[in-house]
DNA sequence: AAAATATTTAATCAAATGATTAAAATGTTT
DNA sequence: AAACATTTTAATCATTTGATTAAATATTTT
């Protein structure tokens, strides 16, 4: 008889239950019983394998941090591409994660909100963007004359949020925009292409 | 002996304790018996005049909504004004509102995600964006080839998002991009003319 | 001032919720 | 298969939480 290991295991179908109720409820709306239930196992097992409904938020939490922040940190600290083609990953990689999981970004953000002190070690381990290999690149095109000096925040402000804020605020804009979900998938998938040029008319004032 | 009016009324008390408490945490994380506390009042009060908490929180939330989204609508929809200068009124007041209270978006969007259907009617109420003046201008300027062609969706995602996401993801940018908050309300006051700038070059092009 | 009405309080309810326990079932080792 | 360990279940706890009630207090009306 094969042994169970991966999606089988009762462990792993409260992970994949907890990750579905916690990331479209939040963690204060979220029920223990709405996680078992959608794992469909007894109660007790949560406690069982995780010990609190605290505890297995951390773990979904955590996992979910990594997802959002982690993927493009080596790209913001590639000493080998250019600014331009790093914006190009940057907001590719993000775009086409949000399509796979839009309600992350909510989700980060709000709990974010709830429980700031959680997110402070973990945020503050990546290395700070302001010393980052993208900063210095910017830094240097500005020195030569080549960009249009702004503050470094406002240039990840702007990055981010042109690809991440019409999935925060989807529910809006299909609701005021006539757009379908169909049509939003579309634009969105328009947008890897798009920010990159808008971000480069920003710092290349052309 | 002065009559109780405004500020003084059990029921206001009720309802300022309520925008700050619902505000912070959201509808999920808030407690009653936090509400009471914040508004120095005993419990039952709060049922006495606003029947359930649920009910409270609805006319907390029409307020904010009708704040959120209600103050551009007059400027999106006027004819007199230039698409030019719709844009500066709107990124100038969005971003006005936003540093005098900064956690209205992620409290709308993150309720928005909780219970969309508490919206639909509100937001359908609007006219739709699709049909305001606003866009028939800039279909009026790429007809003329003054204007790069783009659904408008785009523009109302990039002049709100950038407006708006910087306080969305106030923490996260605070904590890795080195800046603290004096220096973040005066990043998001040079906004209020860059931005404009910026949604001139994506829809001018240059 | 007395009566009527409105507001406030303390006590309590019932349901929901996170968690635990003891026993049963299942699986593994010897 | 017996002994041991792991996993699962049903029942139950203890708190928390939204809400109600009846009595007390204050205010307004007559």
């Amino acid at each position: 008889m094969a042994k169970k290991t991966g999606k089988d295991t009762t462990e792993e179908k409260i992970m994949i239950a907890a990750r579905k109720v916690f990331l479209s409820k939040g963690y204060a709306a979220s029920r223990t019983r709405d996680i078992a239930e959608e794992a469909g196992i007894n109660l007790a097992l949560l406690n069982y394998y995780f010990k609190s409904k605290e505890k297995l938020f951390d773990i979904i939490m955590l996992e979910n941090l990594k997802h959002y922040a982690g993927g493009i940190m080596h790209v913001v600290n590639d000493e080998a591409t250019t600014i331009d083609r790093k914006i190009e990953l940057i907001v590719d990689q993000y775009i086409t994660n949000l399509i796979a999981m839009p309600d992350l970004p909510i989700f980060v953000l709000s709990e974010l909100r709830n429980h700031p002190q959680k997110f402070i070690k973990i945020v503050q381990g990546d290395k700070k963007l302001s010393d980052s290999v993208f900063v210095k690149q910017y830094l240097q095109l500005v020195k030569n004359k080549k960009a249009v000096k702004m503050h470094p925040m406002h240039l990840f402000a702007n990055i981010i949020g042109l690809s991440v804020f019409p999935f925060v605020t989807a529910p809006v804009l299909k609701g005021i925009g006539n757009v379908t979900q169909e049509q939003f998938l579309d634009l969105m998938a328009e947008r890897k292409k798009m920010i990159p040029k808008w971000i480069s008319m920003m710092i290349y004032n052309k």
